[in-house]
DNA sequence: GTCATGATTCAA
DNA sequence: TGAATCATGACA
């Protein structure tokens, strides 16, 4: 198995910090290039290795389809914002608001390869697995403290919170998971080589 | 594989 | 008031 990361889980990859111009872009477009960035919250870091992509329009699985308040948040909200819900009532899902002239929309980040803040994340989560640490988009809002106080967050400013810019991975595409509507459409994307996925494409 | 879990949003 | 929901862990 492949983490991309040496044993001792010291490396820190050069880049820059992704700014909100990153996510003037089309969701999909957004989702994509995200996989293999390394992304930062409070002491803990993984790379992003799973993501998904919803459209504002024509897409009847994004919570614009049938949620006002979701449509208004794209309104009131610039690029790169924190999109937070709690899904099942059980577990808070992560989104970034993507929002250009080519189009607007969010993406769900899905799964991380841990690889900063593992004693946290495993307290969090309560297993020792690396593995499965950030393994589904449930794990990784858990692993990293994300909640609901996280909704409507700018979490680019640098600091505590951001996203590094990586890639130079293999991506491998499919279909949506966990929903009912337009699951067909191949806006499902992973690190081929990736061992933390939450479901094999 | 099945199943219990259980908050929020929104329409009726 | 109720239906729907971008999931997980436990168990068989």
């Amino acid at each position: 198995m492949d983490l991309h990361r040496p044993p001792d889980g010291t490396l820190k990859l050069p880049g820059a910090d992704l700014t909100p111009d990153f996510f003037r872009r089309p969701p999909g477009v957004c989702a994509r290039a995200l996989i293999g960035c390394i992304f930062r919250w409070h002491g803990c870091e993984g790379r992003i290795v799973e993501t998904e992509s919803y459209e504002e329009f024509d897409d009847p699985a994004c919570h614009t389809w049938n949620r006002p308040a979701a449509r208004n948040f794209i309104a009131t909200h610039d690029a790169g914002t924190a999109y937070v819900y709690l899904n099942y009532g059980v577990h808070w899902l992560f989104n970034v608001l993507t929002k250009g002239p080519e189009g607007n929309g969010f993406v769900l980040f899905r799964a991380l390869e841990p690889v900063a803040g593992l004693e946290e994340m495993r307290k969090r989560r309560g297993v020792s697995d690396e593995i499965s640490l950030c393994s589904g988009p449930g794990k990784l809002t858990k692993a990293l403290g994300i909640m609901g106080i996280h909704h409507g967050v700018d979490f680019l400013g640098g600091g505590p919170t951001g996203i590094r810019e990586g890639g130079g991975m293999e991506i491998v595409t499919g279909g949506r998971i966990g929903i009912s509507r337009a699951a067909e459409r191949p806006w499902r994307f992973g690190a081929a080589a990736s061992s933390c996925l939450s479901r094999r494409f």
